[in-house]
DNA sequence: GGTATTTGATATTAGTTTAGTATCAAATCT
DNA sequence: AGATTTGATACTAAACTAATATCAAATACC
């Protein structure tokens, strides 16, 4: 189980290339530089554009833009347009009377977990993770 | 996306019922008292014995019983079980060069969340699932 | 001995989610 | 005019999750 699907994954990375950058940078020059299969990063775009993320340019010198802030773009935003958010526990009584006990108990950790994972997803804004790139390239023991 | 499969749900409840029960109960009994489909059930039970959870009877008068403490199996062990546990980040760029800081950077992060989640999964037990069952029926807000 | 009950072992199917691909139209720069 | 880029949409493939189906072997009980 992955706590990121790929759509998230690939849209972290994308804004962390736009982020910073003036001039209008096509999608192409993103997925071949970050190794993302183009046409899946385009749609991912194009939702970045619908929700007020990027801006976008029709034609030769057109491209993406970043139009929001890096440190206003937390992770758990992304996760929310791409796997609309975290939903550890689901309860499968809705609309009846809880005749599930072990099942609620169980739930009401799992919404306690989930909570702190929100959190912490909250925590982490495209500027964090650029800043980390300063600071070390590969951490000791993940390769 | 679940933290839990059914799997796990589905033996987190199993255990609840068999705790503290001295005599073997017939898979059939917990998955009619709990809506747990038979057959699925069945497949989690034989799991929960070759781990060594649970002990089989054959036969009339035969079932399954809990062979270990209540408290001592954590929620942990059987995400372990019939999840292979919990990893919500994966290197992308095992055995090269890491060439991708980004997402390198992005995993750290990952890795770090998902410690907190392990270690929530380890602080509950069956035990203190059941404890809950006497402190309150369904919380607030939940239904 | 015969029958009902229960687990052991294994194979198969169906549904859902995730990931990726393919096309064609419209806009725009030179 | 032609190359490049996004908009919009449809489609395919792979992986994962959930569930179902069988048949054999052991056991209790009459």
């Amino acid at each position: 189980m992955k706590l990121l699907t790929k759509h998230t994954d690939y849209a972290v990375r994308a804004l962390m290339a736009l982020a910073g950058q003036k001039l209008y940078i096509p999608a192409k020059e993103i997925s071949e530089k970050q190794g993302i299969p183009h046409q899946f990063l385009r749609g991912l775009l194009q939702q970045m554009v619908h929700h007020g993320l990027v801006e976008s340019k029709l034609g030769p010198t057109g491209g993406v833009k970043m139009i929001v802030e890096a440190d206003t773009v937390k992770l758990l935003d992304l996760v929310e347009i791409f796997q609309e958010g975290i939903e550890f526990a689901e309860c499968l009584f809705r609309d009846k009377v809880c005749q599930n006990r072990p099942t609620c108990v169980l739930r009401t950790e799992l919404l306690r977990i989930e909570k702190i994972v929100n959190d912490e997803l909250s925590n982490i804004t495209i500027q964090t993770l650029i800043d980390r790139l300063d600071e070390n390239i590969c951490p000791k023991g993940l390769i």
